[in-house]
DNA sequence: TCCAAAGATAGGAGTTACTTTCACTTCCGG
DNA sequence: CCGGAAGTGAAAGTAACTCCTATCTTTGGA
């Protein structure tokens, strides 16, 4: 990883970070695009070279690019639906549960102001085509329909864990709700 | 229903109608608010008292007051699940069935325009709300958390089955789609 | 070590059409 | 027949996002 990328990444960090910040203090509308900028003292096209939405400034995920690997791992050994909620465990868990304040303010941002709610969702619907890509090719029949339902499952459970995790304010550890929406989505007929 | 709510209603309708054979032809973008209140023959301003964005015009649907009395309704004889899998099915198919080219176009631009499946994406997060609030008195325990789930999952199924249909090009009907969707999501765990 | 090329940043101007506001008119409903 | 809700029209604001060029920084090879 050369100099520039890191200065890339370290710029979106953060820009990210501050952003948050401001977002949580003055509320999203009021802070200005031109306001963070001048925050991060970085020039307003930069920050757009960065983040394609004001809204994506908070979306974005330094860690996006680690459930990949993290899946393809858990593949080896498991069902395909066990290996997405190995790899949300172990992604998700360790972050959320050191870097808890911070995280809980982005939480807080994204269920509260719509639009990034809703930026969010859209994420959301790229990630759960891309985990059915991955997990395709080890179902029984390849089918890539019953490899969708299953991702959405994964991110069902995942995001039911979150807004718990969010709502109880960090109560209990994410990996552990996490776990148990799993479990519980897993036997839902068995729900009464 | 006096005159006054019908004609409400009917340029609610007529306005939708328009503007997404408009958004289809030339394109979300190209299409100014401007443009389809002068074809609908309407002010601008008159528009937007009726859909708060541009986007709801798409997102907006004429039916959704159908659905509480649909799952209070099977909400009598049914276990809360299968409730929401029989209104889903009573109250998508019909419709979707008889008006088939219209919705085509309609889940075309939700699939295909980024800023409307964004809002169609919030308008699903108070749906589930919704649905949650309305199964949770049904639950032996009237956990909230557990409707939330059983709601997200209903969701998730209908989104499944829609997402073939338009897929497929109304190939099968809907109803069926979502009956084979809501039994694959009760059987999660026996899927390889 | 140094240098050229590739790429990133600053800075600023512009544009655009969505959305809001308000005073005014029209017309339904009891 | 009147009170009040809904529609109209015009106008303006707003700040998000785009585009451009000059300037600087990093990179990889000589």
């Amino acid at each position: 990883m050369g100099l520039r990328e890191r200065n890339r990444h370290n710029t979106l960090v953060v820009t990210q970070r501050t952003a948050i910040e401001m977002f949580v203090e003055h509320g999203f509308d009021e802070v200005k695009v031109t306001d963070i900028a001048a925050e991060v003292d970085i020039a307003p096209s930069t920050l757009y070279r960065h983040f394609p939405t004001k809204e994506s400034i908070v979306v974005w995920d330094e860690h996006d690019d680690e459930y990949g690997p993290a899946i393809a791992r858990a593949l080896q050994d498991r069902s395909p639906f066990e290996a997405l909620r190995c790899a949300f465990v172990t992604v998700l868990a360790e972050r959320y549960d050191t870097d808890t304040e911070f995280q809980l303010l982005r939480a807080q941002l994204m269920s509260d102001v719509p639009s990034i709610y809703a930026a969010s969702a859209s994420d959301d619907a790229e990630t759960q085509e891309q985990l059915a890509h991955l997990i395709a090719p080890h179902l029984g029949d390849h089918d890539l329909d019953t490899a969708r339902l299953l991702a959405g499952a994964a991110l069902l459970a995942s995001y039911w864990a979150f807004d718990r995790w969010q709502a109880e304010s960090a109560a209990r550890p994410l990996a552990q709700l996490i776990d148990e929406a799993f479990d519980r989505i897993s036997h839902l007929a068995a729900v009464r």
